[in-house]
RNA sequence: GCCCCGGUGGUGGAAUUGGUAGACACGCAGGACUUAAAAUCCUGUGUCUUCGCGGACGUACGGGUUCAAGUCCCGUCUGGGGUACCA
């Protein structure tokens, strides 16, 4: 019989189903284990090649984790709000949702044909009401919450109000806030706050709450009528459709989650993540330490210009001090003289897109205000600039200018010829006015009281100095903003918010969830408000009040569903503490790096939140985590000759003038052409002819990113019609290490499929299915037990490539033994059952067993099969292999050196001389230096 | 600029702790079976040199440590990713 991987594969994929064979029990004996992938948004386009890979993987870790004896939980969901469904639903004015559900059953098809072992039982989709109900119950927890930095953790706002109510509040005393809007809230006494109206106390609360309406400058993109979070924005642009974006100032829901920073850098070092994962994370927060330090403004009263440096040791070196366009004090410092030059650079700075201010980031510009500041030690005028190098919205928004020692300042000053005094010698040789002496190296110079120390010492003094005079303190800033959390969008969570006399209020639980509203429009109105303000008239709290109009972003639903997954149908609260506590953080994470500093921060911040208020009991989200590689598409190209008809294979082009044109990578096997299949591919090309090299039509070819575009998106449904799945899933693991992105081409498939043809061939060598119940050979058992061995060593470090190539190996070497043993089959069958499940639950039914082969336990190896008789000893001389001897292995490592000198190819090779040293490694080799 | 990860045959890649570089697979060449093709099987395949035995070279490049380096150290080149007037 044949393997008819048609046949197998649907009749597994239906008995899984039907018997729910992968369903996850809530407790039992068996340790836990959590696999979780990052769920897709399902696309209109569907599965490309390159979106199981990381499935794959998951998957094996799954069915290899059950074999093991855990208790194992691996969900499957859709991340179903988002962009391009609302997109298409202007377009088109389908319902989002219509969209989705399509896109969700073309997803689930696919998925399903590759026969992965999900619990669907526990699918969540973040667009279902029955979810995203509790998505607004944690914006409603965040909301009703603050920061308490002496217990330093989130706690309920109630307890802040009492606090408000006994003590009151001194901002000279209290800490206050984190994140992008600090300001000044002054001090107000017990009495006076409980004497406060509702607005006032909202609003002063609204500077604690965690999940705030505040008014910060946002990333604005006019093209999408909605603000972005910084990582949605890739090179100045919108990741998602590549639009304009803008800085302005607005007024929007944010998540304080700067709260956070200090636990966010502090919990990376807890977690099995890449270095270079973790280190992207670390850099987003960008954490810095330095000083704050107010300059007195010159002939104004009282006026100071706070500025945070992390350089307080060149305090003697500032000969400038430099404000955003932005900074409050512009307008007020700017003397009648200059006012004129000011507003003209602050109105042009402040049109400027923020692509424009990335484009020409080499181009210095700025203008002087006219006013001075004093030195805070020396009382020395400095003249105060306004430059658009600085950010608003970073520190204080104004900087100490050190041109000597810091690049920025140095362009700056050698632009507006500013003077660019030394205050660190450094210990080589180094040109000033070529460029800044930036290192934190050297003595200092010209600095007063710093005179003659090193700059960590002098780093140490001058912030004791600025603290004694009361001049700033010592400060962390990070570099993390506040997330931006509400979105002009239409296909989104609404947020559960009603203005009474413009007073913010959340609704109560059992008011959830607020269902998204019918719209007439997917589009903002004519007034500029978001699509949501196209609802009846009847969409209104209580049928008086306004909801916000607003939605959450599309990372809100996805930084808490691996929750969900434990307990996915749970009325009473986002899931069971039970279960949570039963689960708890997912063991093995799966997923692209794109996300590293997007969903994976947000979904730790969430998970720290939902810690300090007791919902749950684990600090991170994910222990391990693996970032699966990209799969790039390969293009094929054919050359069509100019203002002809005519191809030139890719090797004799170079004769000819040429243009490349991309050919559907379907249509090119090995790439050689299907110059048939091309000429009906396109009209255009009926009536092509060819140059031939060696009979073939042989394509140029490109990595690419996979696109429609480019013809070189390939269908697992493909592959999978053509090979198998189990084809399909050994192929992508066999392509390279998990990790690495790498383009996909089909040109090994056949080898993989081969393999499985051998394997079957074991056990129905003859025509029929015949297995022997004879005992196994020692060289029979040996490969088995080599095996087993190499197998669970591979998936314990994720190495799924070279487990591919250890079973080809095993069969190669069962095929020349022609062995049929059961002995050995049987417990091959299940190492590689996580790989290929179709085929080995089908060859293990024809072993007579009755129930799944993934409920047998993984084999063990036996170390006693592995031990050889004799060891082939690689005999070099100076490191250099001369030949190689065979030696029993009980020989000690006297013996192995007196068995190789007294070696023929020894005695000629070392023509009579003696050895200088003879080096044995016992059982592994023998070097002899002379 | 800074941070992270890489660079191994014609190709994808292997070599887990320094110990026979190139496993496994593709491709290619030759052969068997066949009227033929597909499928299958067998042999060879890093480079140079030699009729052959063999010899020399070889993991981006230049140094170093070591009995021994793809692996460790220093420097250079180069590809990919992240990030950026972050004070």
């Amino acid at each position: 019989m044949e393997y008819n991987f048609k046949e197998i594969e649907s009749n597994w994929q239906s008995y899984w189903a039907k018997q729910k064979t992968f369903a996850a029990k809530d407790g039992g004996d068996k340790p836990k284990y959590y696999v979780l992938d990052m769920f897709p948004y399902p696309s209109g386009a569907g599965l490309h090649v390159g979106h199981p890979l990381g499935y794959i993987a998951s998957d094996i870790i799954a069915r290899y984790k059950r074999h093991k004896g855990f208790n194992v939980l691996h969900p499957m969901g859709y991340d179903s709000f988002g962009l391009p469904a609302e997109q298409y639903a202007i377009q088109t004015g389908q319902h989002p949702k219509i969209t989705t559900e399509q896109n969700i059953a073309r997803y689930r098809e696919q998925l399903d044909k590759i026969g992965f072992s999900f619990d669907w039982d526990r699918e969540v989709r973040t667009s279902d009401p029955e979810y995203y109900k509790w998505t607004q119950w944690i914006f409603i927890q965040i909301f009703n919450s603050w920061y308490n930095k002496s217990t330093n953790k989130a706690e309920p706002i109630e307890l802040l109000i009492k606090i408000f109510e006994t003590k009151g509040f001194n901002s000279k005393l209290d800490d206050t806030l984190t994140g992008d809007i600090e300001k000044e809230l002054g001090t107000f006494t017990g009495e006076e706050w409980k004497a406060f109206d509702e607005k006032k106390k909202s609003d002063i609360l609204m500077n604690f709450r965690l999940a705030y309406l505040g008014e910060s400058f946002v990333n604005w993109c006019p093209q999408l009528g909605t603000v972005l979070a910084n990582d949605e924005i890739k090179d100045g642009v919108s990741e998602r459709g590549g639009y304009p974006v803008e800085r302005k100032m607005m007024k929007q829901w944010s998540m304080r989650i700067t709260a956070y920073a200090q636990r966010l850098l502090d919990g990376l070092d807890t977690l099995d993540w890449t270095e270079s994962l973790k280190e992207a994370q670390r850099n987003w927060i960008g954490k810095s330490e330095g000083t704050s330090l107010k300059f007195k403004v010159a002939n104004h009263n009282e006026t100071y210009i706070e500025v945070f440096t992390t350089r307080p040791d060149t305090i003697f070196g500032v000969s400038f001090v430099t404000l955003a366009p932005e900074h409050e004090l512009v307008e007020s410092l700017t003397t009648a003289k200059n006012k004129a030059a000011v507003e003209t650079y602050v109105t042009q700075a402040k049109n400027r897109s923020e692509r424009e201010r990335q484009a020409d980031i080499n181009k210095i510009t700025g203008v002087f205000t006219g006013s001075y500041v004093e030195h805070p030690f020396n009382g020395k005028q400095i003249p105060i600039w306004v430059g658009d190098y600085v950010l608003a919205g970073y520190g204080t928004g104004a900087v100490m200018a050190v041109p000597a020692h810091d690049s920025r300042d140095f362009s700056f000053a050698k632009h507006f010829g500013l003077e660019r005094p030394v205050v660190i010698k450094p210990g080589v040789e180094h040109d000033f006015e070529k460029e800044a002496w930036g290192e934190k190296e050297g003595i200092l110079v010209n600095s007063d009281i710093l005179n003659g120390l090193q700059v960590k010492d002098a780093l140490k003094l001058a912030i004791q100095e600025i603290e004694i005079k009361q001049l700033g303190k010592g400060k962390i800033n990070y570099r993390l903003r506040d997330a931006v959390f509400g979105r002009q969008r239409y296909w989104g969570e609404p947020i559960p918010i009603y203005y009474k006399d413009d007073v913010p209020f959340a609704l109560s639980e059992n008011e959830l969830p607020l269902v998204l509203p019918e719209v007439d429009k997917y589009l903002p109105t004519e007034d500029g408000e978001p699509p949501l303000a196209r609802a009846s008239s009847s969409w209104k709290y209580k049928g008086e009040y306004d909801y916000e109009h607003s939605t959450m972003p599309g990372w809100a639903g996805s930084s808490w569903y691996f929750l969900r997954y434990m307990d996915p149908t749970n009325a009473l609260g986002i899931a069971s503490k039970k279960l949570t506590d039963y689960w708890k953080q997912v063991d093995l994470y799966i997923g692209g790096s794109e996300h590293a500093t997007g969903h994976l921060l947000y979904v730790r911040f969430w998970t720290k939140f939902l810690k300090d208020r007791g919902f749950i009991d684990i600090e991170e989200p994910a222990k391990k985590l693996i970032n699966q590689g990209m799969i790039q598409g390969r293009s094929n190209f054919v050359y069509r000759i100019n203002g002809t008809n005519k191809f030139v294979s890719n090797g004799l082009k170079k004769d000819y003038e040429t243009t490349a044109l991309h050919t559907d990578v379907n249509i090119v096997d090995n790439d050689i052409l299907n110059v048939e299949a091309f000429k009906k591919w396109r009209e255009d090309f009926n009536s092509a002819e060819f140059i031939l090299e060696d009979g073939k039509y042989i394509c140029g070819v490109e990595i690419e990113k996979m696109s429609k575009s480019k013809y070189n998106v390939v269908s697992p449904d493909d592959i999978a019609e053509k090979f198998g799945s189990d084809t399909l899933r050994l192929y992508e693991m066999f392509l390279g290490p998990l990790e690495q992105s790498k383009p996909w081409n089909t040109n090994g498939i056949t080898g993989v499929h081969g393999f499985l043809k051998k394997l079957w061939k074991l056990f129905y060598g003859s025509g029929t299915f015949a297995v022997s119940n004879d005992e196994a050979t020692k060289s029979e058992l040996k490969t088995l037990h080599k095996t087993i061995k190499k197998i669970t060593e591979d998936i314990e470090r994720f190495s799924f490539n070279t487990s591919v190539s250890n079973f080809m190996i095993c069969v190669n070497e069962l095929t020349d033994a022609k062995c049929n043993k059961r002995t050995v089959l049987e417990p091959l069958l299940i190492c590689l059952s996580p790989y290929a499940p179709h085929i080995t639950e089908e060859l293990w039914k024809q072993l007579g067993h009755t129930e799944s082969i993934s409920t047998a336990p993984f084999p063990e190896f036996n170390e006693a099969h592995l031990v050889d008789d004799s060891i082939n000893y690689p005999v070099s001389v100076n490191g250099k292999l001369k030949f190689t001897l065979e030696l029993p292995s009980t020989l000690s490592a006297q013996e192995v050196e007196a068995e190789v000198m007294n070696h023929d190819q020894t005695l000629k090779l070392l023509e009579g001389k003696q050895p200088k040293k003879v080096i044995v490694v016992h059982k592994k080799i023998v070097n002899m230096v002379v």
